[in-house]
DNA sequence: GTCAGTGCAAATGGTTTGCACCTCA
DNA sequence: TGAGGTGCAAACCATTTGCACTGAC
């Protein structure tokens, strides 16, 4: 675990509680699941890994939590493929874009500070407010790569 | 029209042909539609105006044209949301990134050799291969900045 | 006690597919 | 003439939503 716990779990807690909305315990298990490791995920992989663990949490409020975590700017959501938004933390974590290995999906970050300084400025030259951006690119990673020339 | 018709039927034409695949009406008509604006779209808007013209072109052939017109390389699909796939022409047009509007939507389209050198540079650094990639910056289009401010 | 949260099942919406009929090469 | 193409409607699948019940504060 890379962030403690309790930290994670004040920061929800305090979030909430700005808009009046409760800390659960569906949400207290959710949190627990997601800051337990840094991968990335799917909400329906979340969800399996609710029912593996008998937690008693619906699909429904894995995707509400989830929008509610994106909100929070905890977790951010990536749409590396058309079919299912992959979410990672983001609290407590440096920003960074991704390589995405187009066999597999392993997904590497990175960070480009040259990149970031050249995109704040395309962003003014052509008078956009620079709010976010993404930034993914696709190859075959090592691994994938060796296993295709031993074809 | 910024490619000539002729031209984009011939290319069609040869790579269906090249895969055992017919030109038909349908792919001729969606040719045209396309390929008449160099405006980025989505299959649902495509579908509208064939309905629109009368074309007599189904859903699933939209598609289904689509598809093939990603793999022949004159489209490119993008995910700048995650509900509808958007279209734009890359055929015999050079490659580029987009600045999108996150309130209008609206895209416009810029290319940064730095950046792409750089993209290309942390491929290597992390022995990915480079196939290809996405960069997109979200902010307010100046349009929308002054709509936000007279509010 | 009240209002937000939850589970369930049904709805949604973009996209894909099975199938019988049609048509290009 | 036969394989590929088409239209239609149904299927898919990630995600959202309506509703009645439950629980946090």
């Amino acid at each position: 675990m890379e962030v403690s716990f309790d930290k994670v779990l004040d920061k929800f807690t305090k979030v909430l509680k700005k808009s009046n909305l409760r800390m659960t315990e569906q949400r207290k298990k959710l949190l627990e699941l997601i800051f337990d490791s840094h991968d990335h995920f799917t909400a329906e992989e979340l969800y399996d890994r609710c029912k593996a663990r008998d937690l008693g949490v619906s699909k429904a409020t894995v995707y509400r939590s989830l929008t509610l975590l994106t909100e929070a700017e905890m977790l951010e959501a990536h749409n590396f493929a058309q079919n299912a938004l992959v979410y990672e933390h983001i609290y407590e974590h440096e920003h960074h874009d991704h390589l995405v290995c187009t066999e597999c999906s392993k997904v590497v970050e990175f960070t480009c500070e040259a990149i970031e300084k050249y995109q704040r400025d395309v962003a003014k030259e052509n008078r956009f407010t620079f709010e976010s951006h993404s930034l993914n690119i696709f190859g075959l990673c090592p691994d994938c790569q060796r296993k295709q020339k031993s074809k």
